[in-house]
DNA sequence: CTCCTCTACTGTCACGTGTCAGTTGGGAGG
DNA sequence: CCTCCCAACTGACACGTGACAGTAGAGGAG
């Protein structure tokens, strides 16, 4: 006794007695064709009975391209703060009839592989792709579309993070600003518009030039490389009062730093973070971070998306992200 | 000048000025065809010239089943240490020769929609499904295997982690326990088990009944429920000396909200999480906690999911997590 | 010359779907 | 009674792939 096999759109035009045409066009609704209310009930009733799925492959297969978009992560850790990024997404794209579903790697074994097994209509890219993954999209003909949280689309919205978190501190009487940034290879194209930003932001309210440092990040990041940064920082003779971290994980370190150190946060040192992680409310202080409004911004992805997914000529007009600055305790 | 056609293997034969089957051959390796060397190369460069990329819907319309491995996380909040759990997995299904993408949704619009346009050959779920979307797999005899994590295989499995955690608290001589669990309704299958192993840890330590608690987890969850809890367990007669928390996150708010409460931790109260989250480093102390044997738990899962893909009888041999304790300041 | 074998292919089918162009049967109008 | 029309359906094709069965042609044995 075998495991019986999935049912098809034929089983069901058997069962209801109708050719395999009319089941098509019942079970799709279409409102072209004339079918009689009895037809209709006993289509429906045999698709339940033998509880039909229509196959996706065929269905791909036959209308050319499949309904599936792919987001596709390399080397971004997935904190949280992405997480409801790609839940926002999801919900967005469910809405107009799509599915999204997310691919991520940090090892080898690009996406390559994965494009053999899963045709979508669309990729969506986090970061960016290296140039082997965007050769692959365009030899499948596969369009991506960047979140743009890098600043691919205009250079000034990365910049925006590292501009609120400077301008609080100067409007809080910070002086010497410390940029703590990233040296890592991947999210450099993050990383280097932040400090752009601060810079700015340092620039326009007449402060001196901030002091840059980079620390690693994700697992490598320790409390005490984040340690011998701020000690050179608090020898310089123009100490460095304020911190303006890459996200939330060094600002913790940062946090943890200077509480081993015996500086008080923030009376001797204000930190501030990036992306409103969960676990920046139990720092002591809790963090003071920026916030990024997630749905606005899958709303405003998927809005580019379905411009290029419509083959609508030209760009869609693009919303710079809003990112607004939640107040805690350590600034 | 519309936009060229994705190319077929059709144009590849066309070009190569042999037959579809050749091209078939061809590219797949097939070893029990004969093709001269001169053959081969003709085909090899007009795909390459053409950048051939096989179709895969049509792929798995004609193999029967796609290779593709769906990932479902339904309602878990994606941190950090399940992202390592995504990527060790994402590895391990690619050395197999199959792709493992991940589909999640806190939101309502569950798995049906997505099923209709992507048919996997195998779903793993990491919390469990409910009743509908289970049924859902079944009628599109789609094999769905649970990563175990929340001892749906072997109930012993869910309570490793408390028992971990008391074990660890009454060697240090901790005599009366709290346990802070969650209430969250889609966590509850992993929180009980563990409450049970703190219990069994308790029980077998030969130390009093642990008190147990619960507080919301997520954004949910704040610094002042914990606190409430604290102030209970320290005005008991016989006060609670340390706290087994359900996550790295209960456990740091554990800490900010003893910190608040003027308590030393681990002095006054010593404090134990679990998943070692990146950030659980960065607290004031560093957090002790419980850590899953990433690598060891992908390999097991896939193990098990191989297993029902070849469709062999019976259960493959489980086994356990590799759970372990990560020792630093908190306890 | 015939028969057989072996290499190097090719023609054709099936997978499950959506859709178009037909085809049937019955009722209304002349 | 014949014609026309329309509702209600059906037959057949195409999508791109993998694989089976089949075949043309060359070469060797008898």
């Amino acid at each position: 006794m075998e495991r019986s096999r999935r049912s098809t759109s034929a089983d069901v035009a058997r069962r209801a007695g109708v050719s395999r045409a009319t089941v098509s066009y019942v079970l799709n609704g279409r409102a072209d064709q004339a079918i009689p209310e009895s037809t209709r009930q006993r289509v429906l009733a045999a698709a339940r009975d033998l509880s039909y799925t229509p196959n996706a492959a065929a269905r791909a297969l036959r209308a050319g391209e499949s309904r599936l978009v792919l987001l596709v992560n390399e080397g971004i850790p997935l904190g949280p703060a992405m997480s409801r990024v790609v839940d926002a997404l999801t919900a967005e794209v469910a809405r107009a009839g799509r599915s999204l579903v997310l691919w991520q790697s940090t090892g080898p074994g690009g996406l390559g592989p994965a494009l053999t097994h899963l045709d979508p209509c669309l990729t969506i890219t986090l970061g960016s792709l290296d140039d082997a993954a965007r050769a692959l999209l365009a030899d499948a003909r596969i369009p991506a579309v960047d979140a743009g949280l890098g600043g691919d689309l205009d250079p000034a919205d990365g910049e925006i993070p590292g501009w609120l978190q400077v301008d609080h501190l100067a409007g809080r009487g910070h002086r010497h600003i410390g940029v703590l940034s990233t040296g890592d290879r991947v999210l450099r194209r993050f990383a280097e518009p932040r400090v752009a930003g601060a810079r700015r932001a340092a620039r326009e309210s007449g402060l001196p030039e901030p002091s840059v440092a980079q620390v690693p990040t994700g697992e490598a990041l320790s409390v005490g490389a984040v340690e011998t940064v701020l000690a050179r920082w608090r020898d310089d003779p123009d100490p460095v009062t304020a911190v303006a971290c890459y996200n939330d994980y060094v600002a913790a370190a940062t946090v943890a730093a200077a509480t081993r150190m015996g500086l008080a946060v923030p009376g001797d040192l204000a930190v501030v973070g990036v992306d409103n992680e969960q676990f920046s409310r139990y720092t002591s202080p809790p963090l003071t971070t920026v916030s990024l409004d997630t749905p606005a911004f899958a709303r405003e992805v998927w809005a580019r998306a379905q411009h290029v997914l419509d083959g609508l000529p030209g760009e869609h007009p693009h919303d710079a992200p809003r990112f607004s600055l939640v107040l805690r305790g350590s600034s």
